[in-house]
RNA sequence: AGCGGUAUCGUCUAGUGGUCAGGACGGGAGAUUCUCAUUCUCCAAACACGGGUUCAAUUCCCGUUACCGCCGCCA
């Protein structure tokens, strides 16, 4: 059996989509579970609309969620080139084969008259496509209209009465009569390729046999298939995805928040979890765990067993992944991911022990990497700002007993031993009636200015004996 | 309008010609905790509708409805 060959194939007008992204993964996934190769390539024909910068950030996004190709623009491999803007040579060629053998024709349709064209069926409302009028022109007529400065497109001759059959790996057989279909062009004027035919030769020179993509594309595939079929090569297997809707069930756009993997990336998630959560768009584990790795999906992935309807990427579930991810996290790699969150503060007043110390006590609650920052501000500085409930907790007679008992016992504690201590410190305040919530109330709120946070020993650890003593005796009265 | 696709808790999904229709997120209740959170336990929550076929249909067939996609010399 031939080498599985698979390959994503992005146009680079924008950042990467969660869209493509997932189409890539479940490429990826198919790819790794047939041993085949997965390639990618950029279709960047669209020159105006194309950016450099974007196609950086379609390898960069890739890479990061882990989505490694085997052959492409940057690594290179036997069927280059992998840009689509190195390959315009080679497209008029096979054009032009198909006008000798009659499977394509010159049109010399203005824009206008096949304007014109469609609004004639649009007032009869009925299915436009095209007349077909260039079909049969003669050379006069041709050198009539090259006279005149018109220059031809070449569109597809598509067979009348066929229907076209072919099993989508999701949606199962598929069907297509050809009388709804024009003649396409397959070359602009300009002489570059439309989609259509771009994809086909590319596919067909690359030897892609297995194209995964989402079902916006179902009804290109009757047209592609019929020029692979006036090539005489062989037609690969199809799978079409459902797509990916916003919670309106609208196409998700900016304003449903990230679109773009780069744009996740800087909001806070971490690109394990969102894999992870658009993996489960469509397919679901057999042994219940929802939560895998790229390869361990792979080695479980079943591409007839993916779903074919749409799906709507609701964010609680995203969100409550990235959280599982946070937690599992090294705490090493953990404290240096959090780093780009925390740059309002002055890292350097911790040392990398005591940082280290502050991420793992505060990392439990982390939904987003972003989520740090707001956690963590009592850590740095001299005195922290204090909230109005915080506040009051000092304020009160209970919050300033508590405080200016700690004062008197502070001095005697230590710091590595805090647990033992508090404990015993809740305890002798329990023992006069005062619930250990308010007495540790008063005391975090002195030290954090909040009435909220992490776990009081740990913080008092980092903060280190001096640091809470200051900032115990600035609010006692 | 036409063509194509899809339809199980709010969301992602599992599943079957006879099931208490399962799980996850979210929601609700409770427990734990120095707080918030985490964690744990429990609860509510679905087979779109109408016809068939069948002893039996959520499951198979047809139709309706809804939603999505496509109808470019964009990709």
């Amino acid at each position: 059996m031939e080498d599985i060959r698979v390959r994503i194939a992005p146009s680079p007008s924008g950042n990467l989509h969660v869209g493509t992204a997932r189409t890539a993964l479940f490429n990826y996934l198919f790819a790794k579970k047939n041993n085949g190769k997965f390639v990618l390539r950029i279709e960047d024909t669209d020159l105006e609309r194309s950016n450099e910068a974007y196609t950086q950030n379609i390898f960069d996004s890739l890479k990061a969620l882990g989505l490694n190709w085997d052959e492409g623009p940057d690594v290179g491999g036997n069927y280059g080139p992998y840009k689509q803007s190195e390959r315009f040579d080679i497209y008029p060629k096979y054009a032009q084969m198909l006008v000798e053998k009659g499977y394509a024709y010159e049109c010399f349709c203005t824009q206008e008259e096949l304007e014109a064209e469609k609004e004639e069926s649009m007032r009869n409302k009925t299915a436009h496509v095209y007349s077909g009028r260039c079909r049969n022109l003669t050379e006069e007529q041709k050198a009539q209209f090259r006279a005149e400065g018109r220059k031809p497109s070449i569109r597809f001759h598509v067979p009348k009465g066929k229907e076209i059959v072919f099993n989508d790996m999701v949606k199962g057989e598929l069907k297509f009569k050809t009388d709804l279909i024009g003649d396409f062009v397959i070359m602009k004027s300009n002489g570059t390729p439309t989609y259509n035919f771009a994809v086909v030769i590319d596919d067909m020179l690359m030897k892609i046999n297995h194209i995964i993509r989402g079902e916006d594309h179902i009804s290109n595939t009757p047209k592609q298939i019929l020029i692979y079929e006036a090539l005489g090569a062989e037609v690969p297997t199809f799978g079409h995805l459902g797509m990916i809707l916003a919670p309106d069930r609208s196409k998700l756009s900016k304003r449903h928040g990230a679109t773009a993997v780069s744009e996740f990336v800087e909001k806070g998630y971490l690109t394990e979890a969102l894999v992870n959560f658009v993996a489960l768009l469509g397919w679901s584990p057999s042994d219940g765990n929802e939560i895998k790795t790229v390869d361990e999906i792979a080695q479980d992935f079943r591409i007839h067993e993916v779903s074919s309807s749409n799906s709507v990427f609701e964010y609680d579930k995203l969100n409550w992944m990235n959280g599982q991810y946070i937690k599992k996290l090294d705490l090493k790699v953990l404290a240096e991911k959090l780093k780009p969150y925390l740059t309002k503060y002055d890292l350097n007043e911790l040392t990398e022990e005591q940082y280290l110390k502050m991420v793992e006590i505060t990392r439990e609650p982390l939904t987003l990497l972003s989520d740090i920052t707001d956690d963590v501000p009592y850590f740095f500085g001299e005195y922290p700002e204090i909230d109005d409930e915080a506040r009051a907790h000092i304020d009160s007679e209970i919050g300033q007993m508590v405080l200016k008992d700690v004062m008197s016992k502070i001095d005697g504690w230590d710091f590595n031993n805090l647990h033992q201590i508090l404990e015993d410190f809740r305890t002798y305040f329990k023992e006069q009636g005062i619930k250990a919530k308010i007495t540790m109330w008063a005391v975090r709120a002195a030290v954090t200015g909040r009435t909220r946070g992490a776990d009081m020993c740990g913080i008092m650890e980092v903060l280190g004996k001096d640091k809470v003593k200051k900032r115990i005796q600035a609010v006692i009265k």
